[in-house]
DNA sequence: TGAATTTACGCAAACGTTTGCGGCTGCAAC
DNA sequence: GTTGCAGCCGCAAACGTTTGCGTAAATTCA
């Protein structure tokens, strides 16, 4: 106890959590002997007590942090996080459901002052569940039906277009696209730049040529499989993410296809080894960390004022155009 | 309250934990209460209460998750935990000391069961505070001075010999080494390895081939730099990490050199995209996910009995013999 | 059958904070 | 000389568990 001070807990405690009602003068004070002894309030029993926004714990919930895009995004949420005093408690959920609820109750008996993770689904009812609960929830890169979330996204629709409208610019007219899920509003806005570009170049899209995955390596090989195996295949081809840019690389090399030569390539999110890749991987690259850094300051927001309008912002994805197009 | 079971929460409590005393049949009637509304312990009130080994969190500390060797490492340590019903505090240090002290600390204030962590030091005086104070620590990768941890490291001195013999049984004779700090456990094995392998081969090594880096890309190019501009420039690279492999591989493409033609490529750590690089990249694999799969379970152990002899684990590397030699 | 032992459970004190409330100064106003 | 009103600060009740101790009931033993 700091009551070495000679003062009561209380007086320690409202010095500590700035509450006011202290003078200046025995603020030093404490302020000195806390000092001294290297005290060090407990979190624990300051969480158990404290209400909403003074517990200095944030959760973070991603699909898997051994992908480049969340593992940047955890390192702005946590330096974010770590410049405001507040810890971060990270789980990887794999896209399981089961693993995402076990989670979210983790989240909610450690009494964190809010949660932000992509939501597996779009109205998902266990982050429903929570957020009615009381705990502050914001969504990253993906989106939530029900609109009072505050969210952070990446422009996809922008970045679909951007990668679409360079193929096509390039001279490409039949462009596969090894897309996401279809009910992830990721895939569908990155799907729809992409059928934008073709509107707008008045090329005509090929539906076959469209095939969606799951964000997985092994479905980005599979499908390139398939889309190289056709009658009259691509010439060039667009991954819907990191992952599945890998799988058809795989696949691409398999084959002996050369890059872009026999087959251009663009990827979405970029890799490490990408700029320094034979040839250089084009890719749009998703500013993550940003992404992170925005969805923790963001829940500082809504901390210091719950009541806030819900806001969405929309961050620019950015095309890096490298060697592979 | 579960005190809707008719019980006081002494029993609750003694069924949660499973301290016995407690007769099957309330046992079940309080499972059975518990299920129908739901209850979920909270978890801070047990941590403030509970003693070591029963408080269901450990920390993890590790440089960089953006590093895929830690990521990786992360998962097999949260993979492990979840099986156990614990979760997981995961921090960045960035090799920073100040970081390092105040995520300890955090951790302290938290309560956890045990840290896992590759300290920044040898003989870091903070993380020897930290178990002072009765905190189990894990050391992991790297190892502490003080012999009483729990260690879980990769045989370092073996990576360095296998790489390096590979590269001499290729007819290299004159190989440069962009080695870790001098003063890391993992970049003096290395080392050692590749002193070895050239004295079994009867190879003389020439000490300006050895270059001393400090794991990040920056440095990794700039050694590759130093080494291809000497008057006599190696004929081979092996690069102590991944992070300096890509330097490596930057200074490479910039130079215009072929791999593995004008200038062979060995790398530690394994990296995405390796495999399908071209020419694919030769590396030694470190089995990241199974180090932190393993600490883990020593900690378990270790909360289980305490006072255990430390016992330090070895794994093995695995070089991966692709087409950049 | 009475005593001794065991089994099964409840009581209540912690754990280290936050916070509503109330009390004590000192000072200005009436 | 009361009263009023700040400004500071302490008291003590929570928060939801774990756990040592105590005590009935059930069982064993002589």
């Amino acid at each position: 106890m700091a009551k070495r001070a000679n003062v009561s807990i209380s007086t320690v405690s409202r010095t500590i959590t700035q509450t006011g009602g202290i003078s200046a003068a025995t603020q030093a004070h404490v302020r000195q002997i806390m000092e001294e002894m290297g005290y060090k309030p407990n979190r624990l029993a300051r969480r158990l007590r404290a209400r909403g926004g003074k517990r200095h714990l944030i959760g973070l919930i991603i699909p898997n942090i051994q992908n480049p895009f969340f593992a940047d995004l955890a390192r702005g949420a946590e330096d974010a996080a770590y410049a405001n005093d507040f810890a971060v408690m990270l789980c990887n959920y794999d896209e399981d459901p089961v693993k995402e609820r076990f989670y979210l109750d983790v989240m909610q008996a450690e009494s964190v002052d809010g949660i932000i993770l992509p939501p597996a689904h779009e109205d998902d009812p266990d982050v429903l569940r929570v957020k009615r609960g009381g705990i502050p929830v914001i969504c990253v890169d993906r989106r939530l039906n029900d609109r009072t979330c505050d969210t952070v996204e990446v422009d996809n629709e922008a970045g679909g277009y951007q990668a679409t409208a360079l193929l096509l610019a390039k001279g490409h007219r039949r462009i596969g696209l090894i897309s996401g899920p279809a009910d992830s509003s990721t895939g569908r806005g990155r799907l729809e730049g992409f059928r934008r570009a073709h509107a707008e170049a008045g090329v005509p899209v090929d539906e076959a040529l469209i095939r969606f995955g799951n964000f997985k390596q092994e479905t980005g090989r599979a499908i390139a499989e398939e889309l190289l195996s056709l009658s009259r295949p691509p010439t060039a081809l667009f991954a819907g993410n990191n992952l599945m840019l890998m799988g058809a690389i795989e696949t691409i090399f398999r084959r002996g296809l050369q890059i872009p030569a026999q087959v251009a390539l663009v990827g979405y999110d970029d890799l490490p080894l990408a700029a320094v890749f034979n040839p250089p991987l084009t890719v749009v690259q998703q500013p993550a960390y940003e992404v992170g850094q925005k969805a923790a300051e963001l829940l500082f927001r809504r901390l210091n004022q719950p009541d806030a309008d819900p806001v969405t912002v929309c961050l620019k994805p950015n095309l890096i155009i490298r060697g592979s197009v």
